[in-house]
DNA sequence: TTTTGTTGATTGACGAGTCAATTAAGAACA
DNA sequence: TGTTCTTAATTGACTCGTCAATCAACAAAA
């Protein structure tokens, strides 16, 4: 039944599957016919539109890269100020969505793959990228130093991951509400102190 | 050439060789043959002293977290005043051992295994609830007001993970003394603010 | 000779990637 | 309109390799 214009549908199908899968094992040790057969097709397609399983786990990482990059925007241009701006970017990393079982299987397993995947590496170096770059950009006005803002960027980014690791590892189901909170007493003392 | 007594010496060989594989390949998908030739012995004698691949594996993660934990005793018996011991708990979490390859590796393998495995998991809590009860202990007498410091344990811990995470997936070798500084400034902080 | 240590050989299962073949959508054309 | 050609879409079957786990057997102490 080959229709036209497949492609980009199968492409994201088997991605999203991807994703699946690697949330509900848990790990990359996924095989592509499993992919395949909850995106609907066989195994030999997913090898012919992504070439091989490597290629497919690094668009599936892409993907809920670019998903939560999204999530941040849209919080971002909804946010009026400095603060309430941080505390969007801080709102968006402990969403609902980042919390689901995929996502956080996702992201763990990008952190694995990053030790050996140059391109998964890349991916991370964007993202840490992107996150202390709108952390600063909006630290810089409240702090006044240069450098003092710099520092600040990075351990508030260290705070958001290390909460977010802890959120979700963690028998109980995560608490956006609490993380957030915490990242917000952070930074409370960090401007407080400069004013 | 079977001499007696062992079983220990194979069990603690077999134990080094699954994190020294771990840490060769970035994750689990290490094969008990490569960690017995690794070990010297055979792969069916890894099976005969720890039953399956699963057991050994938890066997490294858990001799991973009983070296961190010496470390950190090790530190804090020669740690004099609560400042001095925090900075201990900090130096020993950022310790040139947790910077190694094979550690790095076991690490993050850990946060990944967490997710399926019950046994993983609890070391996970284990690791976390003595993290958190040692930061405790020196920060109630420093902070005074309980919950504040139960907040600033947690946040602490937090940003020891966070910073860890970020030192260790970097394409430029760590720099334990930097990440030092940064948990040291937050400190700074939280404390100062109390006085 | 019983126990402890040890292995080679084997098995059974599974998985990534390849390939040749099939299907049907649309284009060109008479 | 019907015919033929082209090409995207798709798959089943197959190859080749790998790996965890088992077992039967052997070596050396005690």
């Amino acid at each position: 039944m080959p229709r036209l214009g497949m492609e980009p549908i199968r492409r994201a199908a088997l991605v999203e599957a991807t994703i699946a899968e690697i949330g509900r094992l848990g790990s990359l040790d996924v095989t592509v016919g499993q992919i395949a057969k909850r995106a609907g097709v066989s195994a030999a397609l997913a090898h012919h539109y992504f070439g091989g399983k490597e290629t497919l786990l690094l668009a599936a990482m892409r993907h809920a890269l670019s998903a939560y990059g999204a999530e941040v925007r849209a919080r971002l241009s909804r946010a009026e100020g400095h603060r309430a701006r941080l505390e969007a970017i801080v709102g968006a990393s402990f969403s609902e969505m980042n919390f689901c079982r995929d996502t956080i299987a996702t992201w763990l397993n990008l952190y694995v793959l990053a030790q050996r995947s140059d391109e998964a590496m890349r991916l991370l170096r964007i993202y840490r990228h992107r996150m202390r770059s709108n952390l600063l950009h909006e630290l810089k006005p409240l702090l006044g130093e240069r450098t003092r803002a710099e520092t600040g960027a990075e351990c508030v980014a260290a705070m958001i991951d290390g909460i977010y690791l802890h959120e979700a590892l963690h028998e109980a189901p995560p608490t956006p509400g609490a993380a957030c909170a915490q990242v917000s007493g952070y930074l409370d003392l960090l401007i407080g102190d400069a004013a």
